[in-house]
DNA sequence: CGTCGATATACTCAAACCGAGTACAAGAAG
DNA sequence: CTTCTTGTACTCGGTTTGAGTATATCGACG
């Protein structure tokens, strides 16, 4: 069997929220992700990975979950790498940490991950920069009913609905259409901060992946401290999800799940009414994690 | 930064539907996964993979989509990796293509899937086999609430109802009782047919995935041929989740989503009454494909 | 002290969805 | 022409879900 050597290395999305933000853990001045090499001193890739992390961040990880393996040869132009015959491999991993924190080696940094993707953001009002990004895709796809029919989907454009587990699929249109970096030439725009190489584009992966894994696993609590008032669980899922939800149904499912306990105290208030504080229980965690545990998505 | 360098290699969760069972393809008598070497002639994994399958089998590949990637150290305890210092990662991939067929290189061979995981075709009864491995679970889990209750729970015991989705879970259980090869000693049962390594495990993931798959993306149709009756397609997902389904409900479902178009003739008809044939409508797939498609998998 | 602003929490209501069942139609086989 | 098998249409009740409304309870401020 030939060849089949490959360099191989680990990425992370390291989200944590925090005031509401979510942020990501980044290097360099927010343009990488954190990696590190492939090591074979732990039992697993997980295990390794977990204890990397959790060195960097000084917290433990909450969850952590493959996300997918990148190895197209065309990745990173800038690095060329069938220089030596061997290939590169990142291996991305999705991992949750309760705090933002600084500590560790390599001066991490964490950056609100709208900075990256600011049309992603919609709880406030539709983000600004989706009309000049309809424009420049409308522009892109003229001629192409194909494009356009799939432009007009994934952006929300002319009546279709905004749909925010798609994120990846914008990010990849967008870098297509060259509205994701310098590469396009040609005095095109660029939207959001760019990444090395295809960092950005693990980034959006892993946010996609984690909207669309709130709605069926109970991961956000991975995300809470210890005791939370609901409607901080709520502005969690909103930060992540990009969108506001509606309250009264948005607490009718929490607890309709079984999925947290009071923990008989009140929160201390931030302005109106205390709230009373609750606590994932954790006793149900097994089970619950693997059915179809519901957290509502949807527009309020 | 230290060694980084891997034996990466391709392994493929092949599936096609015939005569109503699932099938997948394998070399060496069933008890490996068709794999290859990680070479960098193509673009992209996806296309190096894609021609190299429709090598193999002599069909297209409809839908390719990266699974998982294996590179635990103890993966395959017969083949110590460790012995030149680089690890082995394995990329794992599912592809559906349209019809079993011989043809290609190493004599690839199509097995119902069912030989390997007989606990897992709940169409017609309940497996025999669950009776005998719910005995084994509970001997293995005595003294152990956690293990029970998560036993119950993956295998629909006492009362739960089974969750067609969680084979991968099963199978891991299964694993760690020793009831999956013969690994654990002391005279246990072993049921399914083991196969080489880990790739059991991975056909097991590339079968969880494909179930949860195609209730919210038209994947099925990847697995038809051109034309087909309403039967014919319930079959197919009644193959792949292995449960019968209610039939006036799925009819329903499939036609209030567009997703298929008469084609204006009708079958020769096997049996009964001639059905009419659709086909799948490849003008919307983009858009549906994205939005969440959803086929009716519910016990009938 | 009383009002306002803000948050917390409870309740209502209709539309949509979904599981389950029933009824009838149309060809094949005997 | 009866029976079997498959196809197709309809009904019905329960559950879910999106959306709206009303009330409770605090702090702040005049």
């Amino acid at each position: 069997m030939p060849s089949g050597i490959a360099h191989a290395e680990l990425i992370a999305v390291l989200v944590a929220v925090t005031a509401n933000e979510p942020r990501v853990m980044t290097l360099r001045g927010g343009e990488v992700l954190p990696y590190g090499p492939f090591e074979s001193k732990h039992r697993s890739l997980q295990s390794g990975l977990r204890a990397w992390i959790e060195s960097q961040t000084g917290h433990p990880v909450g969850y952590l979950e493959q996300l997918y393996t990148f190895a197209d040869r065309d990745r990173d132009p800038q690095n060329p790498e069938d220089t030596n015959g061997a290939r590169h491999i990142s291996i991305g991993y999705l991992g949750l940490v309760r705090e933002q924190d600084a500590a560790g080696d390599g001066r991490p940094a964490w950056h609100d991950w709208y900075r990256y993707f600011p049309w992603e953001d919609h709880r406030d009002r539709r983000p600004e920069a989706l009309d000049a990004i309809a424009e420049h895709l409308e522009h892109w796809a003229k001629g192409d009913p194909l494009r356009q029919q799939r432009a007009e989907y994934l952006f929300g454009l002319n009546g279709k609905a905004w749909n925010e587990d798609l994120a990846l699929q914008r990010y990849e249109m967008m870098f297509e259409a060259g509205l994701a970096d310098g590469a396009g030439g040609e005095g095109r725009a660029v939207f959001g901060q760019p990444m090395v190489g295809d960092h950005r584009r693990i980034l959006a992966t892993g946010i996609a992946r984690l909207r669309a894994k709130i709605k069926y696993h109970p991961v956000v609590f991975e995300l809470m401290p210890e005791s939370f008032t609901l409607l901080e669980l709520q502005r969690t899922v909103e930060a992540l999800s990009g969108l506001r939800l509606h309250k009264p149904n948005f607490r009718r499912q929490i607890d309709q799940q079984d999925l947290i306990e009071e923990t008989g105290e009140m929160s201390s208030g931030t302005g109106g009414r205390p709230a009373k504080l609750f606590r994932y229980r954790p006793a149900i965690l097994e089970a619950q994690s693997l059915s179809g545990t519901r957290l509502p998505v949807s527009r309020g």
